[in-house]
DNA sequence: CGGACAAGCTGA
DNA sequence: CAGCTTGTCCGG
């Protein structure tokens, strides 16, 4: 008398669970996220096991057997989670399921006996490497903050050697997770564990596949640290004690692909499940994590003093006119820094759809009012901020500008202030390799990821055009553009302090975020920005939805939701031109909301393609 | 997704 | 009306 088990098939456009009989010699083998190979409507197909003995419904001569055993796969609570992260982000499971399984097939009973923590002797210690700033000797006692609390959030500077807080906060009863969007951060903390004595496991998506697997059957055993990025919150431990995010507001940790999970929001969940603590450790503590942290560690103002560049605000409006965005603190620091054979780095902001206006005759930024919002040229039509204006407010003059400098000619331009001698490479991501002899680059923020730039560790970086940042028709603003300066501050790692700079050059210096960075309270500007999110009724404190696809199915969505939530949905939008339209909604209870929009998404067979993206990182 | 089957089109 | 294409349905 067999059993019979419900199972996902791997097929993403079949979202049904079916029921198969569990032959008795393969019954032993069979437990809840065994990948086994079944037969569906005429084909072999691989699925997950998702129940065992469960009761069906199913004619008995209907009923399939499962045709064999193909690998194990995540253990139960690992299924459930990937279910939830499916309902959470309005999604399937499928492709977590995916992410959650041995890239190889691992045979049953094939993974070893489990493992026990053997926490490193306490008198091992981070020391070696770069532990600071090089000249900066900061004491190692005030490296390492006391962290209590089931859920902290700490601040921690980015020229601080940040692995010591990483280590104080390991389970030494059972394994950890450690998440970080960053694989090249991601394996030095490995390689520092390692050094350490403590059993890391490297866990990324460019591994080989036989690494991969490796690191899942190392991970199933339990008792290890495991370190990767966002796929790593699936990594089969059976013995979770710790869970730490670094750096969560980067958006790599958001998945670009439908569902578009959170991996911050999916860890939180996997530790508030097994009952342990959730840490998130950033140099820019996030809204997000402010709100449900239930306290904030950071460094005495004396310790993250040390922790941060110097910075200098420049105000672009005290500049001579024609200056432009080469103001003479910059060309002082560029003619300083390649002086000395120091790399440089200028970086312009060309992301997003939002232009400057400015006005060529007075050569203010065109403004709404006096005090307002400076205009943007194109707004996002779910933001509108205003109309293209006709006048200066300041001056009256007509034809308002788009403030933007080419990056090409900006490189033209440096080149030419620094005597031309200097050799300045203009990079975008057309450029493969970097002219190892240029002295200063040009580019966007993608420089940042560049390995070669964190190799050749700058002195200088300047963000020439910050306004771009702190303006963008954006609900996030404020802190991705604190986050960015933290990115650049962080670059500048390794060198000593008084040799290194950051440049910040804006029209707007008593904008919030710039006093905020001049005077790194950090903390307390995004607590503000909390409390300003709490009463506006913004995320996160209301869950939004962002619908883009074909006319018909977000005009159905929208109004499937409306039926289903009454007044308590908000949409905004449907907006577009042809027959794309996209919608942001939002209502108070994430629940609610991902219920009703996952009942439409499984339940519209037709008219057209519907993209639905939870907690959309930019709008 | 992809196999099954039904309904529609074509040419002799 | 065989032989082919196109569309819709549904899977245990």
């Amino acid at each position: 008398m067999s059993s019979v088990c419900r199972v996902v098939a791997d097929v993403p456009a079949i979202d049904r669970e079916f029921d198969y009989l569990v032959p008795d010699e393969l019954a032993p083998n069979v437990a809840v996220g065994t990948v086994v190979r079944v037969s569906l409507h005429g084909r072999r197909v691989r699925a997950w096991v998702r129940a065992i003995d469960v009761e069906t419904t199913v004619a008995s001569n209907r009923l399939r057997a499962v045709v064999s055993v193909s690998s194990v796969g995540p253990p139960a609570d690992v299924v459930d989670l990937c279910e939830w992260t499916a309902r959470r982000f309005v999604g399937s499971p499928i492709a977590l399921l995916r992410s959650a399984t041995p890239a190889n097939n691992i045979a049953p009973n094939s993974v070893g006996p489990s493992l026990t923590m053997r926490p490193p002797a306490p008198e091992h210690d981070v020391a070696g490497g770069n532990a600071g700033n090089a000249g900066d000797a900061v004491d190692a006692d005030a490296l390492t903050l006391p962290v209590d609390g089931d859920c902290p959030v700490i601040w921690w500077p980015p020229l601080l050697d940040r692995r010591r807080q990483v280590v104080s906060m390991l389970a030494t009863d059972g394994s950890s997770i450690v998440i970080t969007a960053d694989s090249a951060r991601a394996d030095a903390l490995v390689t520092t564990l390692r050094r350490l004595d403590w059993p890391a496991v490297a866990w990324h998506s460019d591994l080989p596949a036989a690494a991969r697997t490796d690191a899942w059957r190392r991970a199933a055993r339990g008792g290890c640290v495991i370190v990767g990025g966002r796929t790593a919150v699936f990594a089969p431990v059976p013995d979770l004690r710790s869970a730490i995010v670094v750096d969560d507001l980067d958006e790599a940790l958001q998945e670009e692909r439908q569902p578009t999970w959170q991996a911050a929001t999916v860890l939180r969940e996997r530790a508030r499940r097994a009952g342990v603590r959730f840490a998130v450790l950033s140099p820019v503590p996030s809204v997000v994590a402010l709100t449900y942290a239930d306290r904030v560690i950071a460094p005495s103002d004396d310790v993250a003093d040390r922790g941060w560049p110097r910075v200098d605000i420049v105000d672009l409006g005290d500049e001579p006119p024609g200056t432009g965005l080469l103001s003479q603190t910059l060309t002082d620091a560029l003619r300083h820094h390649t002086a000395r054979d120091e790399l440089a780095v200028a970086l312009v902001n060309r992301r997003g759809r939002a232009r400057l206006l400015y006005c060529p005759t007075c050569r203010e930024l065109s403004r709404w009012d006096k005090e307002g919002s400076p205009l943007v040229a194109d707004p996002d039509p779910l933001i509108a901020i205003g109309v293209r204006p006709t006048l200066c407010l300041h001056c009256g003059a007509s034809k308002p500008r788009l403030l933007r400098a080419g990056v090409d000619r900006l490189g033209d331009d440096i080149a030419a202030l620094l005597g031309g001698r200097t050799p300045v490479a203009v990079v975008d991501a057309d450029v493969d390799a970097i002219d190892p002899a240029a002295r200063v680059l040009v580019g966007t923020e993608s420089l940042l990821h560049r390995p070669e730039v964190r190799r050749r560790r700058p002195a200088l970086i300047a963000l020439l055009d910050f306004d771009q940042e702190i303006l963008a028709p954006r609900l996030r603003v404020d802190e991705q553009a604190l986050w960015l300066v933290a990115r650049c501050a962080r670059l500048l790692v390794g060198r000593p302090r008084a040799q290194s700079r950051l440049i910040i050059q804006t029209h707007l210096a008593r904008h919030p975020v710039v006093t905020t960075i001049a005077e790194r309270r950090f903390v307390e500007a995004q607590s503000v920005d909390a409390a300003e999110r709490a009463a506006r009724s913004l995320p996160p404190f209301v869950a939004q939805a962002l619908l883009t696809g074909d006319l018909p199915a977000v005009d159905a969505a929208c109004a499937g939701l409306r039926l289903l939530l009454g007044d308590a949905v908000t949409v905004k939008g449907p907006s577009g031109a042809g027959t794309k339209r996209r919608a942001l909604v939002e209502h108070p209870d994430v629940d609610a909301l991902t219920g009703v929009l996952g009942d439409i998404a499984s339940g519209a067979r037709t008219e057209g393609r519907l993209r639905i993206e939870m907690d959309p990182a930019r709008v």
